[in-house]
DNA sequence: AATGACATGTAAAGAGTTACATGATTCA
DNA sequence: TGAATCATGTAACTCTTTACATGTCATT
């Protein structure tokens, strides 16, 4: 339901086509988002069965043509009530993409150092992809500052554990 | 893999059958860990048809006999090898279960603001289930730690836009 | 002439979950 | 006697992804 809250809000604001979207999610959404080419026509095919959004084709030229979609009455429903219960709702992000951490105490301290380090780089690499974004992104300022507050939350937690793991060694 | 990393983790401090590592998840793991029942036994199938562990038929009483499971020299090193690749790489959770904060505008300030509340009291909720966790059990608390970072993270961003919301109203 | 952008989709495969099925035992 | 615990699993379903399929147009 969250891929088709994300795609209600996006048609909400401007319709649009499959393509359109995908090119979106890819440039701006893709490092907080996963939601796949397939998955955004068949999810409009479905919302569209639903009678959530409409369809018109459209063509630009001699360029293949497009189905552009545009939110309903129906959708616009839809849409509130499944923002209304995303909000309230904290589903936590499931950890188990980071249970190898309950297992650090099987690595000596020395290369568990090194493994946090490298993990503490690709969240540092994330941030600045983050912050390059920024300026670009017009409506999703919101979604930045919860990301970077996760991140944050993710490095200061790296190093607390490393200074722990460094005052052992 | 992540759920074969945790399953072998637990096997390499003790030998289990599916049943007992069903309700050590359930209790211990339940908040921050999605794994089923019936995962856990294809799991523990696949990693013996792969070699990665053993299994040994067990009874006691008349209870119904158990196919306890124990890990074995393959399995340590994909173990290892797991362990290593889930510690180094970080795959940012995705945002997805969050969407909805993108589209906080859509709403009347005071409305979200309840909305968030709501939220926040969920959150809260979980910090306390953690806590109560807290002293049961042995070998996690890496775990609990980084959860509760992370709920403190997740906490300080709702307060930080309840103010905001707040001070526009 | 070839590559990449534009545009839409289908098919097959994978990973997990829910619901179902079974049957003895213990406790209230 | 009825419910909960112990114990294992299968079947059907859902959701999503990867890989495949197609064809024009613009650029190098």
């Amino acid at each position: 339901m969250e891929r088709k809250l994300l795609l209600l809000g996006m048609l909400r604001k401007q319709e649009m086509h499959g393509y359109q979207i995908n090119e979106f999610i890819d440039a701006h959404l893709g490092i907080s988002v996963q939601l796949k080419k397939p998955t955004v026509y068949k999810l409009l095919g479905t919302m569209e069965d639903d009678g959530w959004i409409s369809s018109r084709e459209e063509q630009e030229g001699n360029y293949p043509p497009r189905r552009v979609y545009a939110i309903t009455e129906v959708g616009e429903s839809s849409f509130q009530r499944l923002l209304r219960d995303n909000i309230a709702a904290y589903q936590p992000s499931s950890y188990l993409g980071n249970i190898g951490i309950v297992f650090l105490d099987a690595l000596d301290s020395e290369e568990a150092i090194i493994l946090l380090a490298e993990r503490r780089q690709k969240v540092m690499g994330l941030v600045r992809e983050l912050n390059n974004h920024e300026e670009l992104v017009e409506g999703f300022s919101m979604m930045l500052s919860y990301h970077h507050q996760h991140l944050n939350a993710e490095m200061d937690w790296l190093d607390e554990v490393t200074d722990q793991l460094s005052s052992i060694h």
